[in-house]
DNA sequence: TCCATGACATCCA
DNA sequence: CTGGATGCCATGG
């Protein structure tokens, strides 16, 4: 378990600095061993149970919020990257490239 | 081993 | 823009 994909996603969206959001694909590709874009959003969906995922700074390629319906409302992973400086609008991120993090 | 699912990515009509 | 199809990989039944 602590040597599954997820382990080595969460460990990487834990590490997301404040402010700033990343992809499924470039997570996938920093992970490299074994991972897809795929793999990462299914290890997303059960980041619901870890309260140390910020999950609302995963997004996908465009900076849609594409998981946001996994939250509790609809807007609720807007309000939490907006809250941190991130804008937000039409359900993607503005100036997505200027928030754009990746790990390294 | 095969099948189904998944918060993706990319191409095409 | 919307929808379908394909590729990708991990996990569970």
């Amino acid at each position: 378990m602590s040597d599954s994909f997820f382990n080595k996603v969460y460990d990487v969206v834990k590490k997301i600095p404040y402010g700033k959001v990343t992809t499924y694909g470039a997570i996938a590709n920093y992970l490299g061993s074994g991972g897809s874009a795929r793999t990462v959003g299914w290890a997303m969906n059960n980041s619901h149970c870890f309260e140390d995922i910020p999950a609302h700074r995963v997004v996908n390629r465009n900076g849609i919020l594409t998981g946001k319906h996994h939250f509790s409302g609809t807007n609720l992973m807007q309000q939490l990257l907006e809250s941190e400086g991130v804008k937000v609008e039409e359900d993607k991120i503005v100036n997505f490239d200027d928030h754009y993090w990746v790990p390294n």
